[in-house]
RNA sequence: GUCCCCGUAGCUCAGCUGGACAGAGCAUCGGUUUCCUAAACCGAAGGUCGGCAGUUCGAAUCUGCCCGGGGACACCA
């Protein structure tokens, strides 16, 4: 698609007289039936004060079609350009068949580093169905920035430091350790819910907490066994949830891994003369004279001398820049914490790092419950596993009444009510706050991931079918691929790579989430017409229409397989 | 009080680096299975794009104010 839009832009440049980054600005993709692009001449009508009918007549008169450009015209104040369609349509297909897995990545990061920090979860607490924001959205992440050619570390930062762990530890004392001797992460979760209710009566009990993290972390033995012990127990299950996803980090290393290194970032400020000290605890100014918001200073040893979440991200970004050299450094960490991460990068831009202007924060809305957010702390949480058991049941059921044949039925139920729940946190802007509905997230007609793998499924089906390896494609074939159904998947096929590009350069997988929805709706409707029609199917009597429409369903299907991968699903070829 | 995010059909959302008539899914109603998987398709109905100004040839899209919802604002993460 690209060589068709360069193309474009180049004979509407020389037609018009505009560079061609003036035209390629200009330039907008038209709705099918009116062509392929649209160049709106209000825009040069006005420096030439005439009016854009009359420029944009003028233009399409002196522009020259050819190549892969078959026509242009002009509709009144805009100039039309229809592309040869059979050569797009062969270009096409040809290009994401050769691509495969391929298909979809380019190369504008090569040699750049990023980071990703996602999922992150706090240790003691089970993974709740929130969690699979961050999760997902950062897995995606990862697959679209490598799929572009960076280089890519996927962090996990585990939350295994803190006044939480205090609490823990506090819970232990009073109530004993039995959870964590049964390995009972649900248990230890109780645990943890009833401190907090009981802190909630009872605020002496805070400052108890407070005191089991500082023993902790002045490295008093009984507390550094317990934590060892609690951290191990949610690992493994962390771990059984994150295979069931197919999520993968490079660096698992939680909060306390930075712990030796907090020292050394409190020296570093102190040495530049940043800490104050406020109310007992020091602090680093972060507000400017040009500011017009109050960015209130970040907290960087509390009163006590223990540390905060703050310090040690300050070591971690530290660390990750030192490691991995990256050229940017991703946060997927929910919009409620876009102050932490501004008040972040401005300590490190006050100490004398640039590179702190890489960091990004990648927000997403929260999760919520009955019109609130959803919290761990008051165990008002939905169980991730819980839901993932709960789809996989679903699908089972659906598969025994739709596919009762198929072999592997519970492989294929597992791949599509994981990619079910998976594409339902996917399929919309990060940003967008989400009601907790379990209704839509398990349903399986619409929008879904199911809809969007049984599009996958139906394009094997029809290869399968046809049996044999791929004839060549036809000579002439393009031009057997003209109908609006057959324009519509080349369209939805070519335009594939730029939008995985876009999603790479808005940190959002929605944008090829939204793309495969698009190719499946059209992909359906190509299909269902054959229902009616035995010419307008794929496998039809003529070799040659034959073997061109396998082509394009190939291709769609190679399409479908590369986004479904991109967003960390499966893609099985039949349910 | 200050700041951030959101506000598009009954519900959930897409469209938001401004461009030709605002699109889907669910739900509702009506069709389609001797036919490449009906987890599908086709059709009907459904909208003051929260409100008011402004910028512009042109605003769902940009700016300001207001209203509504969510969130953040130091010793939690």
């Amino acid at each position: 698609m690209k060589a068709f839009r360069d193309e474009t832009v180049e004979r509407l440049s020389r037609a018009s007289g505009l560079s061609p980054e003036a035209v390629d600005r200009l330039l907008v993709v038209a709705e099918a039936d009116r062509g392929d692009f649209a160049l709106p001449c209000f825009v040069p009508a006005k420096e030439r004060k005439a009016p854009p009918p009359k420029v944009a007549a003028e233009i399409a008169a002196k522009a020259e079609a050819g190549g892969r450009v078959a026509q242009i015209t002009a509709a009144g104040p805009y100039v039309n350009v229809r592309l040869d369609r059979a050569r797009l349509a062969q270009e096409t297909v040809e290009a994401a068949r050769a691509a495969g897995p391929a298909w979809g990545h380019g190369s504008e990061g090569a040699g750049k580093t990023v980071v990703v920090d996602y999922s992150s979860p706090n240790v003691a607490k089970p993974l709740a169905f929130h969690h699979l924001r961050s999760t997902m959205i950062g897995n995606s992440l990862v697959r679209l920035y490598r799929a572009r050619g960076w280089r890519t570390v996927g962090v996990n930062h585990l939350g295994d430091w803190g006044t939480g762990f205090g609490k823990l530890l506090l819970a232990v004392e009073l109530w004993g350790h039995g959870p964590i001797t049964a390995q009972d992460p649900r248990g230890l979760n109780a645990m943890y819910v009833r401190v907090n209710a009981e802190i909630a009566k009872d605020p002496t009990l805070e400052d108890r907490a407070r005191a089991w993290f500082k023993r902790l972390e002045d490295g008093d033995e009984v507390a550094r066994d317990l934590w060892r012990r609690c951290v191990d127990l949610s690992m493994r299950e962390f771990q059984d949830v994150y295979d069931r996803l197919g999520v993968t980090f490079d660096h698992v290393t939680g909060e306390s891994f930075y712990e030796d290194r907090m020292p050394g970032v409190v020296a570093e400020l102190k040495g530049k003369g940043l800490l104050e000290e406020s109310e007992g605890a020091l602090v680093v100014r972060v507000d400017r004279p040009d500011d017009e918001k109050e960015v209130p200073p970040c907290l960087i040893v509390k009163s006590d001398g223990a540390t905060l979440y703050a310090t040690r991200d300050l070591a971690a970004a530290e660390y990750r820049r030192v490691t991995f050299h990256f050229d940017r450094a991703l946060y997927v960490v929910d919009v409620g914490q876009g102050l932490h991460f501004e008040q972040l990068k401005r300590v490190l831009l006050r100490a004398g790092h640039p590179w702190a202007d890489a960091m990004r924060h990648v927000p997403f809305g929260v999760l919520l419950i009955g019109g609130t957010r959803a919290k761990t702390r008051t165990g008002q949480v939905v169980l991730l596993a819980d839901v993932l058991d709960e789809a996989v049941e679903r699908v089972e059921g659906v598969i025994r009444e739709k596919n009762p044949e198929l072999a592997d039925a519970a492989e294929v139920a597992k791949a599509v009510g994981v990619g079910a729940v998976v594409f339902s946190d996917l399929k919309n802007r990060r940003i967008n706050d989400i009601q907790l509905d379990l209704e839509s997230v398990l349903s399986f007609e619409g929008k879904t991931g199911p809809y969007v793998m049984y599009s996958h499924a139906r394009a094997c089906s029809i290869l399968r079918k046809h049996g044999a390896a791929l004839p060549a494609f036809p000579q002439g074939g393009g031009a057997l691929l003209s109908d609006a159904g057959e324009q519509a998947l080349v369209r939805a096929v070519a335009r594939f790579p730029e939008r995985v590009a876009r999603a790479v350069e808005t940190d959002e997988p929605s944008e090829v989430a939204t793309h495969l929805l698009d190719l499946c709706e059209a992909f359906h409707a190509y299909h269902a017409r054959g229902s009616r029609d035995p010419a307008l199917r794929v496998l039809t009597e003529d070799a040659t229409v034959r073997a061109a429409r396998l082509h394009l369903v190939d291709a769609v299907r190679v399409t479908l397989a590369a986004g479904l991968s991109l967003l960390g699903m499966a893609a099985p070829e039949q349910m």
